[in-house]
DNA sequence: GCTTGACCTAGAGTAACTCCAAGTCGCTAA
DNA sequence: TTAGCGACTTGGAGTTACTCTAGGTCAAGC
């Protein structure tokens, strides 16, 4: 796949994406013979999955520690799973205090819409 | 109120505060015969108004509409009044959009949390 | 052979903070 | 009475995570 289309499927720009790429997020990704950029399906998945964790918040620094997680040499063995699996957690508890705030945000807004349209009204 | 009460209360950092004052989003805040800044309730209120916009996400482009709108001369006149509702009304548009987003990573997530645990179990 | 369109790179610009250095003021303790 | 402390002040630099711009390549179609 070319870029525009996984930039579409992925909902990440196609700055993002190369920038993604050139701080170390992704693994190396094929170019064809004009230096384009050649997505693979599984590369595809990737950008999907980073796209998740950044539409939740998680800081770059954190998805930059998962990358090197799961593309690194030693990927498959028990510890890196374990660190995989433990920062995923982490970013678990976040979005439950996420959903709170969001929760607490919405109740204020139709407040005080609630207000504005009463005044605007009666 | 000093700032320190005011950044407690509302949960902005004092660097916040001092920024939303420069960038206009506050109305004119008293200051003591030391330059203090001295915080009445109101501006606490107002302050927490803000916190809540911008952890949902508003962008301060519309914070400093909606603060523009709520603190210029006419500011009770019903064309000012619609015109905040409106704003208000768009972002709450924004934030069932992110509870979707919200929901449907914290479902991709937990999936992720249960494929490593089992693999890291069996 | 010229234009078009999708891509490329390096680097500048932007949003929204966040941190830092240097300075002031009132208070307390020696 | 002066020395230190702590909470504030300012202007400006630094940071994060993009986002945009300028200038360029290349293959395809007219």
């Amino acid at each position: 796949m070319r870029i525009e289309e996984v930039s579409n499927r992925s909902g990440l720009s196609q700055d993002t994406i190369r920038f993604y790429e050139k701080s170390g997020m992704l693994p190396t990704i094929d170019r064809d013979g004009r230096g384009w950029r050649q997505f693979s399906p599984e590369d595809l998945d990737w950008l999907t999955v980073l796209e998740r964790l950044r539409a939740t918040g998680m800081p770059l620094k954190a998805v930059r520690a998962f990358a090197a997680s799961a593309h690194g040499p030693n990927a498959e063995t028990e510890a890196e799973q374990k660190k995989r699996l433990t920062l995923l957690q982490e970013h678990a508890q976040v979005l439950s205090k996420r959903r709170a705030k969001l929760d607490e945000c919405e109740a204020y807004l139709n407040h005080k819409i609630n207000i504005y349209t009463s005044i605007l009204e009666g």
